[in-house]
DNA sequence: GTTAGCACTCTCAAGAATAGAGTGCTAAAA
DNA sequence: TTTTAGCACTCTATTCTTGAGAGTGCTAAC
């Protein structure tokens, strides 16, 4: 037997805990235990060792008389060391693949998509942040002229994410000239991040630089404007109203502040995208998320790579009650179905 | 004294107890009216005249010995014909213009920062629908090239809004082919509706009228290919969390039937754009809606106008006690400004 | 080290009692 | 005829009590 903070009996009453627990979402008695599980032994011993884990912090009581339910520290423990890998079923992961099967290429509907896919599987809420505009990479641009002094810049990423914009021109400006300028632009800047593209457009240095003999005013005006972008990164949620089904949330005022949270976009970006390790699966227990208003929920997330090497982030947001093993097979698979989709065509 | 349904002091009174109601959530006893509005009548009186309006179906109880509360018919007796328009307050208007002036000429910012006004000055739901694409007018296509066997197709309407679509070509279509079509498709189809023109795609006979000489395999593939859309408003919901603030919706049952709906953009939008008068303000009282779910709110809409002579919708969406005057002004003066934006410039 | 037994604590649900709000009705006043 | 004061009645909401039940912690025996 392995030295370690727990022993292998204490290991097993918190995972049979931690399981019973998130079946019922009751407090989970030894009886109950004993009845469920078949440990080999009795009420009064499991009472022992639960009273050993309330004290080492991974348990805690309602109130004297009721069962034990894990601690955030326990379910850390579980999600760490205990729980095992659960398979998805070939029915669910058909389900996932199936998902994407109906919806087109479109970059947009692939996002939205995946939020509706995880949130329907996972029966929590569904979360899909795009990558982040400005480490994408410029495929090609095109403009289409709306009238005398405004056009339509349509960038295109290397991704398949396509960024739509209106911009002021300067008034002289001929449609041919335009076109050269177009041509221009794609000659020169295809295939450079937008980050960098825009510190080009900003510094003359660097213009002249790029452009070489082909700068001139107009020229600079329009990537100026073109560029000028501002950080961004599209959210897509889903699922939302499946939080009314956990009866943790049987109160008005427990789901309010979530939903208060979920309505600021801003917060649900920064909250998935923090610390984040690519292509890892991440688990955050409860009020670990640092999110006022979420302490009562947990986020599982994980990256996926879309083309042009940049990385977006999907995750699960559920109550900290949730099934880890299977929302952590369910993130994993998903996030590698659109990784791959986003390899192999578009 | 007009001939009417109710003499003017049930129509006093009426008014009263629906304004009272707004006020506190409170169902409104003879006591609160005598205490609050100067009628020059005793309790007993006002309990009579309650005891009528109540026999005609515009007033219920809720038990023995509460105050009164408007029925849904009693709402559109007042809605209709009792209460007086409120104007908006400068500070008002200024922060709906205010609003706009930060958001930039993108079509769907627009709308999604109209959601965001109207939910934060109602205090209740703000929803947008775009203009059916369908109906959109083409002002002008582009083609991007992604790779040898797919394109981007950009099709900017009249109305500033942008749709983005991939889609497959022919293998063999080189760059300049491919330029050509653009150039031929622009030439003959901008400045019709979309739904138009997906007809003529589907079409050989109608393909060959528009198109003659110039009609080719590739340029009947590609052009079937960029107009095969869908039907398709974009719905866009601001402040679905402002609902947690209203007493009615003290109980998680009540409110989990009304966010299940808003995930349905499908639905909001049916509920929308149903009967609608363009131009119009409507009020659809509580079951009015004929939304299951959302039998306890109410919708105040209007349609604005965009260029290309389309009609989109903007509602508000709250619980049935609303302050119908205020949110109706709000929606109005919306939808005005909204117009404007769309006429003036871009 | 494990277990049976038991006293103890706390919650939860159901009833009982009470206060208060507001009505409807009746009979008197205007 | 209309309005009003007065009052009995009804229903709600709150508080308190009570009892059952669940589950624990502890102790003493195995």
């Amino acid at each position: 037997m392995a030295h370690s903070v727990l022993d292998s009996r204490k290991y097993a009453v918190l995972e049979a805990i931690v399981n019973c627990y998130n079946r019922t979402a009751e407090p989970v008695s030894s009886q109950k235990i004993v009845q469920d599980y078949d440990m080999g032994l009795s009420a009064a011993t499991l009472r022992n060792t639960m009273a050993d884990l309330e004290e080492l912090g991974y348990l805690t009581h309602p109130h004297t008389s009721a069962g034990r339910i894990p601690t955030e520290q326990g379910y850390r423990v579980y999600v760490d060391s205990l729980m095992t890998d659960q398979k998805l079923s070939r029915k669910e992961r058909q389900f996932i693949r199936d998902g994407y099967a109906a919806s087109s290429r479109d970059f947009e509907e692939i996002m939205d998509q995946t939020s509706k896919i995880l949130s329907a599987i996972s029966h929590h809420i569904g979360v899909v942040l795009s990558p982040e505009l400005h480490e994408s990479i410029l495929h090609r641009l095109e403009f289409i002229s709306i009238d005398s002094e405004h056009i339509l810049a349509v960038l295109l990423m290397a991704s398949g994410a396509v960024k739509n914009q209106v911009i002021a021109i300067p008034k002289d400006l001929s449609d041919e000239e335009l076109y050269r300028i177009n041509r221009i632009l794609n000659e020169k800047l295809a295939g450079m991040p937008l980050k960098q593209i825009r510190q080009i457009s900003q510094d003359p240095v660097k213009l002249k630089a790029v452009f070489d003999q082909h700068l001139s005013d107009p020229i600079a005006t329009v990537t100026r404007n073109t560029f000028a972008l501002e950080q961004e990164t599209h959210v897509y949620i889903d699922g939302t109203s499946n939080f009314f089904s956990h009866p943790e949330f049987g109160e008005v005022q427990k789901i309010e502040s979530l939903f208060r949270v979920l309505e600021q976009k801003q917060q649900i970006a920064d909250l998935l995208s923090s610390r984040q390790d690519p292509l890892g699966i991440q688990v955050l227990i409860g009020s670990e998320n640092g999110c006022e208003g979420m302490e009562m929920c947990s986020i599982v997330r994980s990256s996926y790579r879309v083309r042009g090497n940049q990385f977006g982030t999907i995750g699960v947001i559920g109550p900290t009650r949730m099934a880890y093993p299977r929302i952590v097979s369910i993130v994993k698979f998903t996030s590698q179905t659109i990784s791959e989709l986003f390899e192999e065509s578009l």
